[in-house]
RNA sequence: GUCCCCAUCGUCUAGCCCGGCCUAGGACACAGGCCUUUCACGCCUGCGACAGGGGUUCGAAUCCCCUUGGGGACGCCA
């Protein structure tokens, strides 16, 4: 299996899913993983791109056995095929000038019919050929489709099953350009022969080629390999998904940005397109590798659900669900790393959190982690636990705190009677509040929700009692005192 | 325009190949409720689809045909 991405751009969406799904039948079969730079487009392939998507690959944690391995490398042997096919008679010369077959195409365009090659070299003899050569008049070389002795193309496609093209449709097709550099449609089949692929998995829109390709396999006598196509993925519009029109949500950088965790993307790409038999979503590297079967890929195109100008669903909603989800869910070690360097980014980082306090870095998080969606809530949202450098949500400093001018002399009271407490635990200090409230004459919930702003900035979080329990008696006090010099008169 | 492919809730999909178990199942989203000091989580309920038309059949989401709709390919791009 390979995964061959052109560097033209950076890793999107749908190239991640091509390469997760070609990822996962190389492991389900016990099979190689190559991959391979498709760089033969010299004035638009770069550095910068090659490294942009193998940093995605990386992240998303498809590692590759073989590669990369660069399609230029093998330019002779694509190029030495395309001679072979030319002493063989299966391809020949053909002089007609690039400029001429793009009016003709053109007109063809204009009177909207189809336009294709006429297959007028083909009829050259072999002087003819030899004269223009010693003209020097250029020339590319066009595969010679068979169409006498292979009218009908067919073959079985692992995904839509099989496929027929008859021969007459298809044009001779150009292998070598001018100056006499392989094309993509030859370099691909030689380079896959080459790397003895055994199955071909890429998006639908290369089910067009498949049949053009077969002939070049055939024409070098190569057995072709397996070809899954699998649907695309388009918008809301049913466009396709670009940089350009979408922005940064088709990439897989955005995604790693956003604080997105790589398997819980990956999760949710391999379900564009492909359902267990059971039902089960949730799957571990482990289990979507035992699950995964190409016959189970859709043969419809899916729909990115990304509507734009949405802060809550900023990408596909379901994709947010996979990632809270995991967030909530999956094994605290296995989360800490990510929230680690999240918060070392962000300065919030302290060592002792593996060591010292290791313990009780573990219960903040698990306590904070079911209400957030990304890793980056960690360090926004959750910065109150690590820092007293928080921000005050206006509106929650507006409704919880200024709310009742009292809660001036009550939170300092409060903090007195806190800070008595020989054990600082849950129990207590819900004993502390209960007993405050009824002795004041208020209700519970205004302490409780004047608390909870006043320790994490915040109107919503965690349980109150639990949170002041974790953050701990010193910050608790400290906080509820500090805190008074926000509450004002209400306009 | 030519060729190829596709068509189930708003979205991702199960069911289709091998017709009856489909009053079409699940998930996300949305709405309501329960829980609750808030927000989440969790639980419950609701909303919501076989593109249309013809066949075949005792019976069609499932098989066949047509229409419509959508996508892809038609480069000396990959």
């Amino acid at each position: 299996m390979r995964f061959a991405p052109s560097p033209t751009g950076y890793l999107h969406l749908g190239g991640a899913r091509t390469a997760l799904y070609n990822w996962l039948w190389a492991k389900k079969c016990g099979g190689v993983f190559i991959l391979r730079v498709e760089d033969t487009d010299l004035e638009r392939s770069t550095q910068d791109s090659v490294e942009e998507i193998l940093e995605g690959l990386r992240w998303l944690g498809l590692d590759w056995d073989e590669g990369p391995n660069f399609q230029t490398q093998n330019l002779d042997k694509h190029k030495e095929a395309a001679f072979k096919l030319l002493r063989e008679g299966q391809a020949y010369r053909c002089f007609c000038s690039k400029e001429n077959l793009d009016t003709q195409r053109k007109e063809a365009e204009a009177k909207k019919t189809a336009f294709m090659y006429d297959g007028r070299c083909r009829k050259l003899t072999q002087e003819e050929v030899q004269h223009n050569l010693d003209q020097g008049m250029s020339s590319v070389v066009r595969f010679k489709v068979p169409r006498d002795e292979c009218p009908l193309i067919a073959f079985e496609d692992s995904v839509y099953g099989r496929i027929e093209k008859r021969a007459k449709d298809i044009e001779d097709f150009v292998i070598l350009r001018s100056d006499q550099t392989p094309l993509y449609i030859l370099s691909n089949a030689v380079d896959d022969s080459l790397d003895r692929i055994s199955h071909v998995i890429r998006g639908a829109d290369g089910l067009a080629n498949t049949p053009k390709q077969i002939l070049i396999y055939n024409a070098l006598g190569i057995k072709p390999p397996t070809f899954a196509h699998m649907p695309l993925t388009l918008d809301n519009k049913k466009a396709k998904l670009s940089k350009r029109v979408h922005g940064e949500v088709v990439t897989i950088s955005y995604y790693r940005r956003r604080g997105f965790l790589p398997w819980a993307l990956c999760n949710f790409l391999a379900l564009l397109g492909w359902a267990s038999q059971d039902g089960k979503e949730f799957f571990s590297r482990e289990e979507l590798i035992e699950a995964f079967d190409l016959s189970r890929i859709n043969r419809h195109n899916s729909i990115f659900n990304y509507v734009p100008g949405d802060s809550k669903n900023w990408t596909d909603p379901k994709a947010i669900h996979f990632n809270a989800t995991y967030v909530r869910t999956m094994p605290l070690d296995e989360l800490v790393p990510y929230v680690k360097s999240e918060m070392e980014s962000n300065g919030l980082w302290s060592q002792v959190y593996e060591t010292s306090q290791k313990e009780w870095f573990l219960a903040i998080i698990d306590l904070i982690r079911s209400r957030y969606h990304v890793i980056t809530d960690f360090s926004s949202k959750g910065r109150f636990c690590f820092s007293n450098n928080y921000e005050f949500d206006p509106k929650a400093v507006k409704k919880n705190l200024c709310q009742d001018l009292k809660l001036a002399e009550y939170l300092p009271e409060l903090a007195q009677e806190l800070a008595m407490l020989p054990n600082f635990d849950i129990e207590k200090i819900e004993d502390v509040f209960r007993s405050f409230a009824e002795k004041q004459q208020v209700k519970a919930g205004l302490l409780i929700n004047a608390a909870r702003t006043a320790v994490s900035g915040s109107s919503v979080g965690p349980g109150l009692f639990e949170l002041l329990a974790i953050l701990g008696k010193d910050r608790v006090v400290q906080r509820l005192n500090d805190s008074v010099g926000l509450i004002t008169v209400n306009d």
